[in-house]
DNA sequence: CCCAAATCCTAGATAGTCGGTCGGATTTGT
DNA sequence: ACAAATCCGACCGACTATCTAGGATTTGGG
């Protein structure tokens, strides 16, 4: 029970992204190295979120990628399950045959789904716009205390 | 990003056994036909249910388990986590060495701490006893429908 | 007192997933 | 033409999840 390394790579490239204050691409290598990510590994999970319509990029010399929304458009969620699938699924048990209703399995994948609910709200409810400005809240605090 | 079957086969015999009026131990070898859960793999779960103090078990012939606290007052949290270890556990990544203040790796600690949260919250809100009860709900209206 | 029934403990076996690497094909600006 | 970049798919080692198995230990009943 717990997340991938596959979203938190995500989440770090696109906040990244999200801080870049010009609108070129930025390319994967310049993303891995500033986050200390594997480089051909990032590759893929950017791949994933182009595919899921969350980033755009751009082939050939002088390409790379940039964010295909706002900021703020972008919900945790969203990157998670582009990265890792969907959030809790569960394939359910009773297909067709078995009569789920005296059965306990029926009761533990509603348990399951309302579980899933709750989650997927909260992640659904938190930006990629959120994740950079409190990163720079931190940034600049940090800096602050230590001038 | 999922639960187990470890914690829903945990669950399905508790449900069993808070199911059950008299207070008579079960015997592992039961729960598991009437669930229709492999025997040997149930008995291993029962054993960590108890190493958690949320069975009671009696060896010899003629034991079994039974609940060691009213249904009520356990929580499908405590199951999922006497099986499965800690709900999203995140093995912090800054420890000592690195500088976490302008990392974005901790905001997303963050925001794993903060999904944990609310899950945990909500987990801890369900109890064996709801559980057993919403079953019996759908046993009794299933009666109802097809008589 | 012996036996059968039950839990307990430990060690696998097997299959799948996860994190990561790699070779190379393709696109594209200079 | 060349270098820089994405794209595609295969592969690999390590780990984990599910399940099986052997046997030690406890314990009530005849």
């Amino acid at each position: 029970m717990k997340f991938s390394v596959k979203t938190e790579y995500g989440l770090r490239a696109l906040i990244e992204l999200a801080s870049q204050a010009t609108r070129k691409p930025i390319c994967a290598r310049e993303i891995a190295s500033r986050q200390d990510i594997p480089e051909r590994f990032l590759e893929q999970q950017i791949t994933s979120l182009r595919k899921a319509g969350l980033v755009n990029s751009q082939r050939g010399a002088g390409g790379g990628c940039s964010l295909a929304r706002a900021p703020e458009a972008i919900t945790v969620l969203e990157v998670i399950e582009a990265l890792d699938g969907p959030v809790m699924n569960m394939d359910c048990i009773s297909q067709s045959g078995s009569d789920c209703r005296q059965s306990t399995q029926c009761v533990i994948q509603e348990l399951w789904l309302e579980s899933q609910v709750q989650l997927r709200g909260y992640l659904g409810s938190v930006t990629i716009g959120d994740l950079a400005s409190r990163q720079h809240e931190k940034a600049d605090r940090g800096l602050t205390y230590t001038i």
